[in-house]
DNA sequence: TTAAATTTTCAGAATAATTTGAAAGTTTGT
DNA sequence: ACAAACTTTCAAATTATTCTGAAAATTTAA
């Protein structure tokens, strides 16, 4: 397979498993165009090679760098912004984990916290099913976070040795 | 807080949680309201309770049956089918992460694979960023999936006892 | 077999998300 | 201060997704 073609596959796709996680196309592929590019690339670059308006490549840069997975680069003798994605992958991974656990996880425990305080009698069966539920939830919900919380403290090394050696032995 | 409006809160938290995992919101709201209710529910129950369609109910139901969260229950001397949800959270957990790997990361690892094997002088700067973003997005990604499979097959109380310790002391 | 009960389907309507493009705003060099 | 280069904004257009509701299909009881 030829670069271009390589590319534009790796681009596409990048973009298509964004979108079932929440992420719109776009700004997925802008984050896949930027992960196999050596060099920065200024907006008309994005524009051109996703074929999209100025608009909206400004506006999904912003996000991408919102959420730190982007940078502005400053090139000596350029007026124009140019941009760079992250390369090691594991950043790029704790990154996303570390936001969407912020977005996410940690409103969700927080909400359940309160309903698990809902009045009424326990032997209500009504009531019963709902707390149990909802304390479930929790319980697992709170192990998620210690776990997620301690992955994003990891390095790579210590993720990709250790925790799979006791992975396969625990 | 009284229960009818907890279950409310819930089950519109819930169903807003789900849009952000490409998840849909009434999809996620069904499942909820299942979640918390102590007896199976028929079609019209749904409907009433969220305010939906017929035609919405049912290919909600499906699809929730058809990712194994929701099961069918026949009640006898009643002509209608009834769903229940699966009540343990970890179950759920665990049937979330087997279908979504086997349908999103697997397929991209195996388009990892393809692209890997792209043509050209590896000393062309343009090729090798290509290549080693392949291979570390491929890496990580192989990494994902085996702890993933761990975690596919490991049971409840070992994730919440032995992880834990291990991560602490890791 | 018949018909009432129930489920499924799907074209069109409604809603939501994304994108455009041009105008407004900002920055920079002279 | 000026104007060219560049970035940002956002109303309107486009596109994608979800939902409705009524008709068709299926199931069940008698």
């Amino acid at each position: 397979m030829k670069l271009a073609e390589a590319k534009q596959q790796f681009v596409a796709s990048w973009g298509a498993f964004g979108t079932h996680w929440g992420i719109n196309r776009t700004m997925a592929q802008i984050h896949a165009l930027l992960l196999v590019s050596p060099k920065p690339l200024c907006a008309e670059d994005i524009m051109e090679q996703l074929n999209i308006s100025r608009g909206n490549a400004n506006m999904n840069i912003r996000e991408l760098i919102d959420w730190a997975l982007v940078e502005r680069v400053i090139i000596s003798g350029e007026r124009k912004e140019f941009f760079t994605a992250e390369k090691d992958i594991w950043k790029v991974v704790r990154q996303i984990v570390r936001e969407r656990k912020k977005r996410e996880l940690d409103p969700m425990l927080k909400l359940l916290g309160n309903l698990s305080e809902v009045e009424g009698d326990k032997r209500d069966k009504e009531v019963k099913t709902f707390t149990d539920a909802i304390n479930n939830i929790k319980r697992v919900g709170e192990q998620a976070d210690r776990t997620l919380e301690t992955l994003i403290k990891a390095d790579e090394n210590w993720f990709l040795g250790s925790l799979m050696k006791i992975f396969k032995t625990g």
